[in-house]
DNA sequence: CGCAAGCATGCTGCATGCAGAATTTTGTTT
DNA sequence: AAACAAAATTCTGCATGCAGCATGCTTGCG
């Protein structure tokens, strides 16, 4: 719910435009951007391998020049590394990587997590239970889609409560750079639930506009979803 | 000193080479990025205003299509926004985002001084203090320049000892949006004292390895930075 | 005189073409 | 047979050309 969507080719987190208001062209550049990025998350391009504009332009149906420009912005996300005259390439993310991109990502879910205590409403804060309960709801009675989905909700909520853009722009990207791990590092449902835990734990923390306590979770959080993962890398 | 050069189109955050190595050609695309940035740190390019493809490959004596890659990669940084069929527009920094940007600034740098509370030796630590000196005695023999180059080296240095490249680059990002607000924002060098003193401190915690003194001396530092920039948005 | 519809211009988005560099393959020499 | 060198192939980097859309102006009508 409340996806945030990327519309025109800048591929700046934009928030939904609710109703009218003018048209979204979906760009041909945001979409090759989204592709090649699902493809690099999905392992259709494993990391460390070759990019070839040629042929992926191929497969892709256009041309050398919007693909080019794509992989120029996945570089700048980090996705992918660009060497001079030599093509891009999928970037091998090392152990360190991951792990300081995670405490990167909990300090940022720290800082958001005490400004969403400072400037939520108690409305806005009730909507993140009602999402969190509803998920949960899902997540018991089906598989992996819902886990993820509801993963990625809770923090992005109170990413969105914390009502600064910035600091939703950085936490995007490094998100972004994780997901290709996340999507390969989770096993079993008893692990998920740790994790459901987990955002019980933060929401009742966040409820409680107890800043401290929420940090503290979300760190607990991130060392658990480190070890979940770290294998994967 | 020490400088961080871009190397390769990724315009990734690359430490120099030192010596030989594969020669880094300085590549078209990394020239165009780094030179529009420029234009728009400067002021050349208003913000607001209309990136014609047209007129300014004239001016740089490139062609569109890699002017337009570098514009890519720009909007990708947060520097310029682009409307699909309507072209690239300088980005406008509402107060609140460059507000914003700064306690994010300040939340990462307070984690990078606790890293490098944890990982610096002392070796380092004393390199950074040196460095301090040494530009304090430019600082106070010359003007701008040199304080500028202060100012930014202190702080690049504690992202340095914290040796998080996730850190370093969301870092990077933040401070590449700030740099026209900074460039415009300072006013004469009564100012700056207060600055350089700020700076003494993060040193002196630096030095004690006193985390949460580094932190609240980041913070003050933040807010004496927001004091000083707020009138140029 | 004001407004709207149509037209003209210019710009963006994308494809293609060409030159230079990198890589691979092949041939030659030791 | 192995190693080196040279040529050929392939790929990247950049320029240009063309089609479609956005914008501003002009003209016709109320």
């Amino acid at each position: 719910m409340d996806e945030t969507v990327t519309i025109g080719t800048s591929g700046q987190l934009i928030e939904e435009l609710d109703g009218r208001g003018p048209i979204a062209r979906p760009s041909l550049h945001d979409a090759i951007v989204t592709r090649v990025r699902d493809m690099i998350i999905e392992g259709e391009l494993p990391a460390g391998s070759r990019i070839h504009e040629g042929n992926l332009g191929k497969t892709l149906g256009v041309s050398r020049t919007p693909l080019r420009e794509a992989l120029k912005f996945l570089a700048s996300e980090g996705l992918v590394e660009l060497s001079p005259g030599r093509g891009a390439v999928v970037r091998q993310f090392t152990a360190k990587d991951v792990h300081d991109s995670l405490v990167v990502l909990a300090d940022l879910e720290g800082l958001a997590g005490r400004l969403a205590c400072e400037h939520a409403s108690d409305d806005e804060i009730r909507e993140v239970r009602e999402l969190h309960d509803r998920m949960v709801d899902l997540y018991e009675k089906r598989d992996r889609l819902p886990y993820f989905k509801l993963n990625q909700s809770i923090h992005s909520a109170i990413l969105r409560l914390s009502k600064n853009e910035a600091l939703g722009y950085v936490h995007g990207i490094l998100q972004a750079r994780l997901r290709r791990i996340r999507y390969i590092g989770n096993e079993g449902p008893e692990k998920w639930a740790a994790a459901v835990a987990d955002h019980e734990e933060i929401i009742g923390a966040l409820e409680a506009r107890d800043a401290d306590r929420l940090s503290e979770a979300l760190t607990i959080h991130m060392e658990r979803t480190w070890e979940r993962v770290r294998h994967a890398v």
